[in-house]
DNA sequence: CACAATTCAATTGTGCACAACTTACATGTG
DNA sequence: CACATGTAAGTTGTGCACAATTGAATTGTG
């Protein structure tokens, strides 16, 4: 009786952390699309709006994505016109991304994002906060447990 | 002064929930490596062992999966002597995914995974099943707000 | 019955994630 | 200085996600 020992999907923290992951991502899709980003590419721009430049290393770390990931997602961003990658001048190695014009203009009309987000929500201020609390905590866990 | 009107990273439960979903497959990585799963493939395999065999449009509505994912995934674990694809004989167009013997024996083998990830999540149960409750919420919100 | 509309699965194409590896550069030690 | 060690970014390969399209089978309607 193979069916008794398996553990139940509706069960599981993991898969409701993916699906839920999953169902924001789809409600920042149309929302990105005016904007021309995924919503990977969207955080890397958040990132650097609050500070630039910055080099693959330092986003990958803010993040938690690797060279892999990143490395082709800035070269879309600079293809968009928004990034503009340069070899750093004292250290040849590093690759500073610095926010073109363009760049730089999108914040604007990026600002009012968040907030259709928590709309679409469903969730109080208070339960939005105390969940990014939790998972937060979790995530520091999770990392921890390695 | 475009950095004022940009939402902060660290401010948003989008980011929060994207990174503790990615954290959560990680830790599940090197175990459900042992078994040759990925974590799709394994939460493929939770359905089937619940209930089997299952149409392709049947596991995309438990797993909020289209086609598009699940017909390579399902190929990958029928090459791993997991499952068996069938052309049902009453419908042609539907597939029914069948579990071999090797596939309902894994089931045993996947049992004790749940718990391994509770103890990585350094959260007391309750923490666990509130967090639980409160992303189902949040999900069928977010569904719901399309 | 004919045929339009629908449904199911597969395919194609794009963009992440992530492991493993490569290349280029920098730095520390003898 | 020589060379081992370490580090930053890029590349390659695999496997999701998801939009859009295709092809085959079924169902609904005149």
């Amino acid at each position: 009786m193979f069916v008794t020992d398996a553990p139940r999907l509706d069960r599981q923290v993991c898969f409701a952390l993916y699906s839920a992951s999953r169902a924001a991502t789809a409600v920042y899709r149309p929302v990105l699309e005016e904007l021309g980003l995924t919503y990977p590419q969207y955080l890397v721009m958040l990132v650097l709006w609050e500070n630039e430049p910055r080099g693959v290393k330092d986003l990958g770390h803010e993040l938690g994505l690797d060279s892999g990931t990143l490395s082709p997602l800035l070269k879309r961003l600079e293809a968009l016109g928004l990034v503009e990658r340069r070899r750093s001048g004292d250290d040849e190695r590093r690759v500073a991304v610095h926010l073109t014009p363009a760049g730089k203009d999108l914040s604007s009309k990026a600002g009012a994002i968040p907030q259709r987000l928590a709309d679409a929500a469903g969730l109080t201020a208070g339960e939005l906060e105390q969940l990014r609390g939790t998972l937060a905590k979790l995530t520091a866990a999770l990392h921890g447990a390695v």
